[in-house]
DNA sequence: TTTACAAATTGGTCCAACCAATTTGTAAAC
DNA sequence: GTTTACAAATTGGTTGGACCAATTTGTAAA
């Protein structure tokens, strides 16, 4: 309602279409002409609109061909803080056990049941699969979701897209996500019970377990990984100096 | 590097007509028509530019007045998810909580003396300057940063950046700040307090208090918004059918 | 000096074209 | 049957002119 520019509201509207799932990443947006006649709008301000859209990595216009749903994760060009793995599992560890407090006070039986179906495609994933991953990212998803607060499931989403898109935290998380996946089902599926249960002290105590642990896989992983670090470095600085050495 | 689209190019040219000094933070832009011919472009193309640029932060357009540059601060590039009042407020209860209680087990003296300023600030700040805003502002921003952690102190940006940017939350937000500095004054100092402590858990309660009540404002503030909305429709009614009715 | 209001300025929207890049449909060639 | 060539349809890009609404400015009255 507060929207005093036309183009303004109908950013909105495509962005709507696009969340509501109608046009997944890499999906064709209606062309110009008729998104202007559905929204009872000039094509000028639809090109206006999808301008704006264009200019925060939203979409891709395509001369001659359309315009696309830019897919969410790379290349959206934002600014993300340089936060490290353990940063980022701090705050997921802090806010989402309080998501899963909240969520069990109002959580209804259909989004139960969608939480455990990401748990069985998590189970039933290979091992080095994305699927295993959008798993997790649904799960997690879900239950800001089902806290019913917009602000809630904005800033999980966020979360993921550091998780993602800042190199230093998807390297450690993805040395650690190999061979976990058992671990994280077996969480996942205590946090779900709390949540059927409609327990929020036990809902916030399973999430913090899952993050507790995934912060001592983390330390673990960093620590082999700076051992690696330290033993290629070193092995890089033998042959830097038997080289000379040898050329003595 | 040749830009295919026109708005493009014009947007590259307006930028560097900023960046080349010629147009400092807070100035405003030749007006459209004129850049229009300054360029030997149509006017929609510079529309279309100032409209990207406007889009990731850079510009500021008012209607009717013109198209100023904007100041190049926290402006994160991240669109804003409409939220409303009330979910703003509960994430930044149970979220904030969870900072002060992470910042009361690592706070430094230094850290708490700078609590103490803004407090200060606040309390001799007038009722209608944006003082108090700034001070409150600081003193939850500080809090996040003695967590220490980059990603609280992204999304306690974030959080404040809703506050302020989303047209809904402003409005219920200035309603209600008007008159309960002496409040928010009172409910800083015993936070403060259980943060000198090093008391983790006073802490996440003192914060959670000092939203609960904020929620509590906001209920009637909205409440009597509502009414206040609900009397000038039905007097602007009893206007438009008196005139039909004497016009009879 | 202040106030009130009309005029000028500025962004917002619409329309009706036409251009250029791309995709698609179709028919000829292999 | 598959590939190739090319014309037709589709799609975004740009233009000029027109009119509206919000804002600022200039000017005259109080």
């Amino acid at each position: 309602m507060s929207e005093k520019r036309l183009y303004h509201t109908v950013a909105r509207a495509i962005l709507d279409m696009i969340e509501s799932g109608s046009y997944p990443p890499g999906t064709r947006l209606p062309g110009e002409r008729e998104l202007a006649e559905r929204f009872g709008v000039s094509r000028v301000v639809v090109r206006e609109a999808e301008i704006s859209l264009e200019a925060i990595g939203r979409l891709d216009i395509r001369v001659g061909s359309g315009v696309y749903v830019r897919d969410a994760d790379e290349s959206s060009g934002l600014i993300l803080p340089r936060v490290t793995p353990f940063e980022l599992t701090q705050t997921r560890l802090i806010f989402e056990s309080e998501c899963a407090a909240l969520a069990a006070t109002q959580i209804t039986d259909a989004q139960i049941e969608g939480l455990r179906e990401t748990i069985e495609k998590m189970a039933s994933s290979t091992h080095d699969t994305p699927d295993g991953d959008k798993a997790d990212r649904d799960f997690h998803l879900q239950i800001a979701k089902a806290t019913g607060n917009a602000a809630n499931v904005f800033f999980l989403q966020n979360l993921w897209r550091m998780r993602n898109e800042i190199d230093a935290v998807r390297k450690v998380y993805s040395a650690v996500c190999l061979d976990d996946t058992s671990h994280r089902v077996n969480e996942h599926s205590n946090i779900l019970d709390a949540l059927e249960a409609r327990d929020p002290q036990a809902a916030r105590e399973a999430m913090q377990g899952h993050f507790e642990r995934l912060l001592e896989a983390l330390l673990d992983a960093s620590e082999r990984q700076a051992i690696e670090e330290a033993r290629q470095k070193s092995s890089a600085n033998r042959e830097r100096y038997l080289k000379l050495a040898a050329a003595r």
